[in-house]
DNA sequence: AGGGGCAGTATTGTTAACAATTCAAATTTA
DNA sequence: TAAATTTGAATTGTTAACAATACTGCCCCT
């Protein structure tokens, strides 16, 4: 096996999941100089890594001005949302097409890793757990495509459901886990498309997407009244 | 206005196009000071294109072996069609969601000027002008990220559509094209769910699955005239 | 005070030279 | 002759210095 440019994906992974598990926040400055400290790399490589995430929408990369977490708008989460249904939706059905006991397995054993988390009540853990799932499921599937997009929402998603969750509302879902994982053994499309869409506008509505925060607020409205 | 980078842009533009129309074909090597010349710019402008373009996966890209124009498997073709299918699907349905006058107007001239393209025989122009179509209902739909997927989906299109097609097998569905404006205007999803996937089914109808070779123009003959 | 320039610093962007790797042809060897 | 090896050229990868740009605190002026 060649030894691919290691340090490069190392990275990225890094921030990408520290991004995921919400230890960077949206509007975090990330400078070169400091990421090549704490990496201990070259500044090639992280300039190629903040290309890379700029990319996939989760930094913002302006000329000369350098890269932070990107803030997603309102109808950035609003897009998100329908493009993970219909996603979602895709990966479901091709999954329900080629499931097998082996993948059945998986999907039970990762349930009840959600529990175990969901019980200890460690949610960063379930937060990560959550999303593997999805991901889990697009692995089943077998279609990478797919399986590129959704990774591409879910790591956006973590971001916008920093942004506009609203506090207290825990949505811990693994519940609704177990019953993709039935209507997708029980072979039933319709069911499974009516659980898969629930599921998604549970997420969704654990979220305050009201158009008001759609245009930041001037300053004039936040403190003149 | 900044002045972005627009020497990098526009090269991966060039590159991009000039896949989708077919003249720069799957397994063209494309050196780094090759194009260099050819677009007279830096080796490292050159490099983050072709870092993109792999990312894209039109291009290949292996470490100490450079960039060839990518050569998708049949595995690829076959989820390809099935992510296109859904990703279509769901523009289809927001855009008949949003769809007014000004819409259908031109939705109505595209489709025009494809019989142009159709009757004048330019076989380039009407495979360019498909695309459009699709991306033009993407932008009618509103959601940016559906919109980007498709326009990934397209592009890998082109190569597999390259590799794969029968030949004389002529794919020009400006009158499918016709029936989904109808379809949408008219506000049956039922029925623009049916249309969509004939629609796509008819363009994967024109594939095998025995690769194509063919005689590969230079660099030089495709860039410079 | 408050605003506008000004210089110094910090940060990003680019380039060109150098290093490492691969490729292909020529040569040797069995 | 065919496989293996060598060798030099072609190509890609990396680095470090330099250039350009943006930010920040200071001073001056009104």
């Amino acid at each position: 096996m060649a030894r691919l440019n290691v340090a490069e994906t190392e990275v990225y992974e890094r921030i990408r999941t520290a991004i995921g598990d919400r230890q960077l926040l949206p509007g975090q400055r990330l400078r070169e100089v400091e990421l090549c400290r704490i990496f201990d790399t070259t500044r090639g490589t992280i300039r190629k890594v903040l290309a890379r995430l700029a990319f996939d929408g989760l930094v913002d990369h302006q000329p000369n001005r350098g890269a932070s977490v990107a803030q997603p708008t309102v109808k950035d989460a609003a897009d998100l949302f329908v493009a993970r249904h219909c996603i979602e939706r895709a990966i479901a059905h091709e999954a329900a097409a080629r499931i097998d006991a082996t993948a059945t397995g998986r999907l039970r054993a990762h349930i009840e890793k959600e529990k175990a988390a969901h019980a200890s009540g460690d949610r960063q853990r379930m937060i990560a757990l959550s999303g593997e799932f999805h991901l889990l499921l697009a692995q089943i599937s077998g279609n990478t495509i797919l399986g590129r997009y959704l990774a591409d929402l879910i790591a956006r998603e973590s971001l916008i459901i920093q942004l506009y969750e609203i506090p207290d509302q825990g949505s811990c879902s693994h519940d609704e886990h177990a019953e993709i994982v039935q209507a997708l053994t029980g072979g039933d499309t319709d069911r499974l498309d009516t659980v898969i869409k629930a599921h998604i506008d549970g997420i969704a509505a654990t979220l305050d997407l009201e158009p008001v925060h759609a245009e930041r607020p001037s300053l004039e409205e936040i403190f003149n009244r």
